[in-house]
DNA sequence: TATGAATGAGAATTCATTCAT
DNA sequence: TATGAATGAATTCTCATTCAT
């Protein structure tokens, strides 16, 4: 499965043949239709796997922090480190697959609705202590969601994305905080 | 070439047959290679030329327009219309396409620069006018960018898209406004 | 289709390949494809095809005899030689074929009842004359059919056909006569 | 090996898969290939056994009746129950199997050998007797072995084929009495 | 210019068979 | 004896591309 995101983010679905992603993983075509009905199957369930996953660790490192900054800051960091470290993921879910299998697009849709009720999660939270200006957060968290996601993808762009990463997280979360007008 | 665009946006890069394409524009498949060397050619092509008139469409609504404020909201007006009255635009740029051909994560880098670079140029002058805060002006521009699209593509989700797209778009111009600290 | 309808006929519907198909007619793969939606419904045409040639030119002996005896034989004449002449089509109707393809059964009872329908019209005529004894009909033609049937398969698998052709349709027509009672 | 002849009887040669034939069974794949060498070998070895089932419970049913239409009434009747009892049988003898295993055609051969050669029999001993007309009773014993067999068929075809089973046993006698012309 | 029949490389998928446990 | 995960040859079918007309 390791191997098929790979050889998926790499070359895109239709171009990862079952063939590839055996080879890749080291076992015979056989093997694979004995775990998996079929390719698609296994795409799509890797796409929900890997979307999740994105969607987990972040809200991790968000819950248990006290203020908005650190809450953005944190996330930010999280999602940052998974695009440095594991660029697969991203490629995977923001970049490559949809438009390759119909069946994906309600798994996107799922993936982007999930990915703004989490940012929207601790906007909420700042708007019930009074710390941030009134306005429509669900706008607000689709713009932050769309936001954080093109700075990471130009940040992967980069020659080198560690040495960038800590000033992109910083002015990230600092752009989420002007646009959200926090008064801390 | 109409065909082709409405074609590639509905079905996709490789569920898109040349069948499928020569017979929306009710011509031979032969007549298809007259024109054009092959599929991925056309697809590139295809690409680019579309992603030259969204941005020269959006570059258009804002030149000419005195204030920032304005500029944002003739911008994303613009935006809005294309992705409204031509969703096939907004299909292929930002949905489809890429992850299906690999020459196309250049064009889409060259795309997304100059996407960039176009909410940038406002942002430039308005720094020069001293009407928002000091920042990373590269990085403000490419978060806008990011924050427009989702919202764009979110209001394609919706059922009726045009009703909303006024809200849309006044709603994104005061989140733009806010992230930059526009003290008008 | 006369290439196919000799390879069915020779390997069965399972171990006659596309590939042998098309290599016998002498094109490729793409244009077997090009003419036919897929292997089973080129089989199942080609069973009606075959079908209905056989009962054809059976009936076409048969009608315009006076007499049951010259019925029998010529219809019986007709065959046989078929059945010497283009053995494929017996060996397709008969032996191969179902069993392979689950659509064929249905395909099958149409034949095997055209197939009785052929033989009992005779039966019925001669009836209407009184020159054989009152008798189910129908049943007899079912045997009658049967009887044919296996006649010439035993002839198809003696040495010489041609040489005992004769002598079966004879032995074949008095058999029937004496079933039926036939009183000249 | 019941299990078997069910599943290659419903599903035929090639559509019935080993994983098919050991699950009907309840055991593992590896269990089968431990009793038997491989599929093919099973499937014609109990096609033997099938016909050889077959012709010996006939027979069984013949021997030791007096006068031929006794026999033929005996024979015919053992002939249907089996057809209604055991349709998985007549399945594996009649329609499937031949044509999907060419090593089979062989055995076919054999499998109509004695099957006419157990109808011929009870025809020479009535000839010993003189009690039938003089005749080539090699195609006599042809002619009604396939005149059977179809009967059977048809009866099978029926939506209640116990119902018809005494008429068609019946009809059948007649048949073949009339056939050879038989003087009580 | 335009056509569309013909091509064949290449992809997904199946399934009989093996073999270490 | 019994198991079932692993294998890979073989098959069907698709579709971008060509080329004679």
């Amino acid at each position: 499965m390791q191997a098929a995101v790979r050889v998926f983010a790499e070359r895109g679905y239709h171009d990862a043949t079952v063939r590839d992603i055996v080879s890749a993983a080291d076992v015979a075509v056989g093997t694979f239709y004995f775990y998996f009905p079929d390719k698609e199957t296994l795409f799509v369930h890797l796409y929900e796997e890997t979307a999740d996953f994105l969607i987990r660790t972040i809200r991790q490192a968000v819950v248990n922090r006290a203020t908005l900054p650190q809450q953005l800051a944190m996330g930010l960091q999280a999602y940052v480190n998974i695009a440095v470290y594991e660029p697969a993921v991203v490629q995977l879910l923001l970049v490559g697959g949809v438009g390759a299998v119909l069946s994906l697009i309600e798994k996107r849709a799922v993936f982007r609705e999930n990915l703004i009720a989490m940012w929207q999660a601790p906007l909420e939270q700042a708007m019930q202590k009074g710390v941030i200006a009134p306005q429509n957060l669900r706008r607000t968290a689709e713009a932050l969601a769309g936001a954080f996601d093109e700075v990471v993808l130009n940040l992967l762009g980069h020659p080198n994305p560690e040495a960038e990463a800590g000033t992109a997280v910083q002015e990230m979360t600092q752009f989420a905080l002007r646009a959200v007008v926090y008064k801390g």
